[in-house]
DNA sequence: GTGAAAGCGCTAACAG
DNA sequence: CTGTTAGCGCTTTCAC
């Protein structure tokens, strides 16, 4: 014995497979009282379709694929991940659509994860942390494997995209500053290679007119300190430092307090991302909050509409918000304060 | 045309495709001579064989599956999850077995989600957030899904189990602060129909002797926060609390402070798992480190291994550290400190 | 050592 | 509206 088939469920309602088949696709007129048979018996044997032979036959798994390539230490300390799976996930659940995931480091281990989706895991797959020039948009279109990707690419491709715009957040963020007073505003960034960091740098540095205070962080709590510490040591420091996300931010301003500094009466401090413990810290974290659950969302109907044909769009989803809060609250501080010692180790 | 099959690669090798098959499952002695123009074949063709077809042929899946059934708000706020699922692909990933993520709200949505998963999407699955009566363990069971359940279940069941340690570090803290002085000693716990709610508390209700000073909140920062101010404006408050996760011990400690209260010197705060963020906050957090990579990495081998025959197994992992820092530091304040005043909303 | 052939449990033409 | 017949691309007996 073992699970039954969809013989056994024809067998018994007394039909073929294809009319059971049909029965469940709706690809072809069935009568109410064949179907009600159909149902009944399915009941009855506790019949569940496979969904291997189901993937074979249909030439689909039925399945979205997402291959990860962070170092799991960021992956732990990122409020964008789950939250964006939840998202993809809502709009997979009503569609008996799987998530298959893959976590990988180097990239060799991603060609392999991708090739594997390729190979009848997945149907399509959503890229995420673009890289502004990325090597898996022409690998992914050499597979001829269905693909959304997450943020702004501009290279040729023939790909579906989910854009955010990262700009004016930023852009706002600084206005905000300098109406307070601040002149001096730094930035620390993510990576300069992905797409989303680069915008946002760049949007920080035509704010503020240069990058003389721009540092390129890579979104761990250990270079928001590091950096923070860097600029705080400089002869004219910054007043003000905007971080790429609240990791840095909060490494930055826990660094800043540690050397006695106020936040924000000496250090205005901004994150991105808004994680979900920045409101309710003392002082509470402004942030950017860009719902990555939302996101989530968008990119997955956009691949389910690529899955059914339709062409490949980029759709830009307005989803930032400026969550200002006591962290970059006041007047900034008198122009031109003590730079503080740099600190070894 | 599309993707080659094995047939393809079996003509181009002059072997039939059976012999390929063996080639690469070794499943049969093949010489090495042909073993190696089939590989060549292969390479040239630039074959990968099809997931769906090996599946439905041989009957798995090749796949581990996770459902999770927790609100995505919580999801979001949940340092456990990524590095869990880290972990769990840690050792997948080397076995060329995917991960099938699932998540759903609501008890029907999860059982669809568990028969999906045994109708041939997955050949094992590991359970979390285990209840203390939880309807998974014989749904799977009849089922006949291979499951590994992390956390202690205690009811007969025929499953794998990874359990931890949760009792030891909280009398460790209970401890510690009984030694600084305190005597009034608070706890927030999570839903107490979770195993490792209900360990925790269980383990804080035997060391302080006691539940009077015990609350059951459910993870989220709204409720540490809420809780805690119930507990402060109590005639005669605590002055110290433990809470089930950082989220909650993190609003704890700022509506605290908020309200005036110096942290650790008025009153004592300590988390649970060990959230990033909390290292880094000022002051930084006392917290217990779970090691949720570890755990994913276990409990995968440990599905692994139940896939591959081996009989089930209950296996504890020894990975809870106590991490002390300065949210618990110094002497407790006087006996009979002045409670706040209730807070209204 | 290798080949031939029979499935795995569905979907999808092609008929009627 | 429903039945018949081929596959989908592998794995796995059973032969030799």
């Amino acid at each position: 014995m073992g699970r039954p088939t969809i013989d056994d469920v024809a067998r018994a309602a007394g039909v073929t497979k294809a009319t059971v088949s049909h029965a469940y696709s709706g690809k072809r007129p069935i009568s109410a009282t064949t179907k009600a048979r159909i149902f009944a018996a399915a009941e009855r044997l506790d019949w569940v379709p496979s969904s291997r032979a189901r993937a074979l036959a249909a030439r689909r798994a039925n399945a979205v694929g997402v291959v990860l390539s962070r170092d799991p230490a960021i992956l732990a300390s990122d409020a964008f991940f789950p939250a964006f799976i939840s998202g993809v996930e809502s709009v997979l659940a009503g569609h008996e659509i799987a998530l298959v995931l893959q976590m990988v480091t180097g990239r060799t281990a991603e060609e392999r994860a991708y090739r594997a989706m390729a190979s009848g895991r997945a149907d399509g797959v959503i890229v995420l942390d673009l890289h502004r020039v990325d090597w898996r948009v022409p690998y992914l279109r050499d597979l001829r494997l269905p693909a959304v990707l997450l943020g702004a690419y501009d290279a040729e491709n023939p790909f579906s995209t989910v854009r955010t715009d990262d700009a004016t957040p930023v852009r706002e963020l600084v206005a905000h500053l300098r109406a307070l007073g601040h002149t001096r505003i730094a930035h620390v960034s993510g990576p300069l290679d992905y797409v989303h960091s680069h915008a946002r740098a760049a949007a920080y540095v035509e704010s503020v007119g240069g990058d003389e205070l721009l540092r390129e962080g890579d979104f761990t709590a250990g270079s928001g300190r590091a950096l923070t510490a860097e600029l705080l040591g400089l002869p004219d420091r910054p007043t003000a430092v905007l971080y790429a996300n609240d990791t840095m931010a909060i490494a930055g301003y826990s660094y800043a307090r540690s050397r006695g500094l106020e936040v924000p009466a000496d250090l205005a401090v901004a994150g991105f991302d808004d994680d979900h413990l920045s409101a309710h810290l003392s002082p509470a974290l402004t942030s950017v909050s860009s719902d990555p659950f939302r996101r989530g969302k968008v990119a997955a109907e956009r691949l389910l509409a690529d899955l059914a044909g339709e062409p490949a769009e980029s759709v830009t989803v307005d989803c930032t918000v400026l969550r200002l809060r006591a962290s970059t609250a006041g007047p900034a501080p008198e122009a031109h304060p003590t730079p503080l010692e740099e600190e070894l180790s």
